[in-house]
RNA sequence: GCUCGAGUGGUGGAAUUGGUAGACACGUUGGACUUAAAAUCCAAUGAACAGUAAUGUUCGUAUGGGUUCAAGUCCCAUCUCGAGUACCA
């Protein structure tokens, strides 16, 4: 009887999705466990081998967790909003919604034939109105709450308006948008309901403001700093340009602090912990006040180094720096308005091909040093960014490279205040092995000791103060698209007002056009029916705006980010239509125990959604503050590219082996036309396109042999190896363990096909073992002690590297076992029985199948997950982990029954331990639980 | 530039965290079965040298040094590759 994998996997594909096999349950006595995979945005090109890597890995997770008696709940659904459907319909005209729901039965079909044991009663799409309404109010809960730093939480907004009736905004400490004047509770009650509005926004989480955004012409949006790569989009790879735009933003950086002081609480890859930290930039160190000569208002500057406050030589301030047209003198202010107009016309990607160039320009002004008194020239340069800091820099040029290539290029003189160093080619930039000099008061001091004498001096005089900056800016929530969620926001002249919960979701409008309207607006306004009728409460004609009970809608749409933001939470109660989910689900499943994707995703998902959780937290609306303890980060299969060598601007192209003298460029050629010699099918790629037609293909010995190179897996590169493919001929249990033998789950690693004939013939060695007859047969005598050996050597193996995901050396220890039985010629029912259950995560159909043969011989009692006993193990001899004053440990092979002289001769007859045990004597020696020996010397 | 991470056979990768390096798999070679091929099974497979042979010797985890009875693993320096970030004051 042959292995048939075809008829075994559908069968128990049938089976488990008639039985609602994973149906998980909110209630039970079962402890929990919840495992998550980042949901895929169901792009049109379908999933390739590399997709399912980490879905195979918490699959296998989720199967071995419920074999150890949890009840666990593994759920899947869409990221579904975003751009790619939306180009899809530009070019098309085709509704989104139409060519996602296409993709999504793709993806779901290719995800069936895997095997996975996915609960899809809790299927999600963040582009159903059941979801994205949620998505909607936790926005409306967001633009409700500010931020008190006080007690370090989001509170309701309600509580701030009270506060200002009573007290005016004196003593309140918010994290909050600009400079706001202080007023008094009297004022307060008497500015306008506008005025109210204006001032509160500056509070809010959500909230409006004109702000340099990445303008894309081309796709008609905003980009986030993310989606650009080398200052291009991400998608399409267009041009990216700066400019001011009135947009939503979240108020993310309220939560830097905690943002980052929970990493330490969760249980996530190092590096990626690292990439957070960085993006967040926390930095200590003081802003100081300089007086400027003739001006009434001071430049703040942030510096980390105020120790080297007496080496300050100059200042330097951002060309967008808004005192920068006050200061500047009549006579500077031709080659300043120059060069201001100069910098605000360079994009991104222009400034960063520019490091290394120095610019700048004299203002003409002067600043005060606060210490003692010199007069500081104040410049303008674009290489002091606006964004970060205040925009404005107090420039030490013996200390700071920077300062110093600008000091050198415009002959500013540069102070040395570091005793002994030599700074005539660089600047000195360390923080440690110097002392100070020509820093009056400061001299001899160090680091640590200059930086707290300078500050306090300075906070003596009031021109200083400790503070601490972050990288970490709020978050654009605006977008000018059409396949987002709409925001539930209508305008009262120029102020948003939400729109009440109960009427939720507002639904996205259809459109003719998916493009940006002809003024420039965003694609809802080319949607006829887009007002809000405060009457009736729902959306009506644009005509029927009055601005008195019916008015405009908001235009933009939410980032893909919104509705991935909180998805985890919704797969706990994913049908409930009265609340994200029920108090009771949340306060059962509380959060993910293992989560598993990219680390692509640090900066964006994986921190949004972060911060997302701890606003719902603050708000009392979930349970947990950290929403995944566990992070596996699964890396890459990346595709083995095959190319062909072309001599430019001809139709020859060349076998690798051949050097030619001419000038050649390399053009990809799908791989499914080149075998694992990395030979061309000739005729294969004559049909294929017809530039190749009628080529000139020059080789060696008739074989045309490609270039490779591994590189990301994609469509464009001809490169896609598809699982369909691999299940047809192979079959899904095979392709479930070769992916995981591939190599360990957090690598990237190059596809290779050709290996993956060593998991098929494992799979079907395993087969062969219960049917060496032709038919079923197993061997219900006890089983030899040889084969118990053998299984709980691999029982103890397979828990333990499940319990670390290192699956690839799971693989191992099965195709050993099953080397080992196979020789033995074991067939025992009691081995096969646990084996089968040990398998069963990895290879769930095969095993389905052997269980279901067995059905009526099911008389001899086993465990849900075998129990490693080590007694099978150690018979006859064993290598033993010898230790030396409890310090050193080796391993030493022992026979079981030695006594201890016995040992003892071992141990000296062991040429390892020859020089150590030279010097030494043996004391004493300690066995414990016939397993660790230590040895005293 | 800065911050992380990694360099092990022809290839993917193991190595119980300092204890016999190269598990397992691919590939290659040889053999069995077969009219033949496929499939399957068995054996060999880091390199060099010696031996008819069993076997033995030497070298070997990017490079150079160090600590230790013992180093792929720890320390220092150098080189290479990958990821993140980008004038962050």
């Amino acid at each position: 009887m042959l292995y048939n994998f075809k008829d075994i996997e559908n069968k128990w594909q049938n089976f488990w999705a008639e039985n609602n096999t994973f149906k998980a349950e909110n209630n039970s006595t079962l402890p929990k466990f919840y495992v998550l995979d980042m949901f895929p945005y169901p792009s049109g090109a379908g999933l390739h081998v590399g997709h399912p890597l980490g879905y195979i890995a918490s699959d296998i997770y989720s199967r071995y967790k419920r074999l150890k008696g949890f009840n666990v709940l593994h759920p899947q659904g869409y990221d579904s909003f975003g751009l790619p459907a939306e180009q899809y319909a530009i070019q098309t005209g085709r509704h989104p919604l139409q060519t996602t729901n296409e993709n999504i039965s793709r993806y779901r079909e290719q995800l069936d034939r895997l095997g996975f044991s996915f609960d899809w009663s809790r299927e999600i799409r963040t582009s159903n109105k059941n979801y994205y309404k949620w998505t909607q109010l936790m926005f409306i809960k967001l633009f409700n709450s500010w931020y008190d730093i006080d007690s370090n939480k989001s509170k309701d907004i309600k509580e701030l308006i009270s506060i200002f009736e009573s007290n005016g905004n004196s003593n309140v400490n918010a994290s909050k948008s600009d400079v706001i004047k202080t007023f008094e509770s009297k004022e307060w009650n008497s500015y306008s309901l506008d005025k109210k509005e204006e001032i509160l926004l500056n509070y809010r989480l959500a909230y409006l403001s004109e702000i340099d955004v990445n303008w894309c012409p081309k796709l008609g949006t905003v980009l986030a700093n993310d989606e650009i790569i080398d200052g291009l989009s991400e998608r399409g790879g267009h041009e990216v340009l700066r400019k001011k735009m009135t947009q939503w933003s979240i108020r993310i950086s309220a939560y830097s602090e905690r943002l980052l002081n929970g990493l330490n609480d969760i249980d996530w890859p190092e590096p990626l912990k690292e990439m957070q930290r960085n993006w967040i930039g926390k930095s200590e160190g003081a802003m100081v006040s300089f007086d400027v000569e003739n001006f009434d208002k001071q430049i703040e500057v942030f510096t980390t180094r105020v120790d080297t406050i007496y080496g300050v030589s100059f200042m330097t301030l951002a060309p967008e720096h808004p005192f920068v047209k006050h200061i500047t003198k009549d006579e500077n202010l031709e080659p300043v308005k120059n060069y201001i107009e100069k910098s605000a016309k360079k994009t991104e990607r222009e400034r960063m091909s520019d490091v290394k160039s120095i610019s700048g320009v004299f203002t003409g002004a002067y600043a005060i040093h606060p210490l003692n008194n010199e007069k500081l020239e104040i410049w303008i340069s674009d290489y002091v960014l606006a964004g970060y800091g205040t925009g404005a820099v107090m420039a030490v040029p013996c200390g700071d490279q920077r300062d110093y290539n600008f000091a050198k290029f415009f002959n500013i003189p540069i102070k040395n205040i570091f005793l002994d160093k030599d700074i005539s080619k660089e600047a000195f930039q360390s923080k440690e092995d110097f002392v100070l000099t020509n820093s009056e008061d400061l001299d001899g001091l160090n680091f640590k000791d200059g930086l707290n004498l300078a500050t306090n001096k300075l906070q003596e005089i009031n021109k200083g103060v400790r503070k601490i900056n972050y990288k970490l800016r709020d978050a654009v929530f605006s977008r000018q698209r059409y396949w987002g969620e709409p925001f539930p926001v209508y305008y009262k002249g120029n102020s948003p007002v939400m729109i009440d919960q109960k009427y939720l979701p507002v639904a996205l409008p259809d459109v003719d056009k998916y493009l940006p309207t002809e003024d420039g607006k965003p694609p809802l306004g080319n949607s006829k029916e887009w007002a809000w009728d405060t009457i009736n409460n729902k959306v009506v004609a644009n005509s029927l705006v009055d601005n008195k009970s019916v008015f405009r809608l908001e235009l933009n749409t939410m980032p893909g980010w919104a509705g991935s933001s909180w998805y985890f939470n919704r797969y706990m109660d994913s049908n409930n239509d009265q609340e994200f989910a029920s108090k009771e689900s949340l306060n059962y499943w509380k959060e993910v125990d293992v989560y598993i994707g990219g680390s692509e995703h640090a900066t964006g998902h994986l921190l949004y959604s972060r911060f997302w959780q701890y606003f719902l937290y603050d708000l009392d609306l979930v349970p947990v503050k950290d929403y995944a303890k566990k992070l596996i980060n699964q890396g890459m299969i990346l595709g083995n590219s095959a190319f062909i060598s072309r001599e430019v601007g001809t139709d020859n192209y060349f076998s690798k082996e051949i050097v030619k003298n001419v000038k050649t460029q390399l053009i990809h050629v799908d791989v499914q036309f080149v075998d694992t010699n990395n030979e061309l099918d000739l005729d294969a790629l004559r049909n294929w396109q017809p530039q190749f037609k009628n080529a000139n293909f020059e080789s060696l010995n008739q074989k045309f042999i490609v270039h490779r190179e591994v590189e990301k897996m994609s469509k464009s590169k001809y490169n896609v190896i598809n699982p369909d493919q691999i299940c047809n001929d192979y079959g899904a249990d095979t392709l479930r363990l070769y992916e995981m033998f591939l190599g360990p789950i957090e690598q990237a690693k190059p596809w290779n096909t050709a290996g993956i004939s060593g998991t098929y013939s494992f799979l079907k060695k395993f087969w062969n073992l219960f049917h060496s007859t032709g038919e079923f047969y197993v061997d219900d005598n006890d089983p030899s002690k040889e084969s118990l050996k053998i299984l709980h050597k691999t029982i103890k193996k397979i828990e333990e590297d499940i319990n670390n995901f290192s699956l690839n050396t799971s693989v191992s220890a099965f195709m050993i076992c099953v080397n080992e039985l196979s020789s033995q010629k074991c067939n025992n029912l009691y081995i096969l029985k646990n084996l089968t259950i040990l398998l069963s995560p990895f290879a769930p159909h095969i095993c389905e199948e052997i269980w279901n043969k067995l059905g009526n011989l099911n008389t001899i009692s086993f465990e849900p997950f075998p129990i490693f006993n080590p007694e099978f193990i150690k018979e006859n001899s064993f290598e033993y982990p010898v230790s030396f004053n409890g310090k050193m440990k080796f391993k030493l092979n022992l026979e079981a029954s030695l006594g201890v002289e016995e040992i003892k001769k071992t141990l000296q007859e062991d040429e390892r331990l020859e020089k150590y045990l030279s010097q030494r004597e043996i004391k004493k020696i300690i066995v414990v639980t016939g397993k660790i020996i230590n040895i005293v010397c």
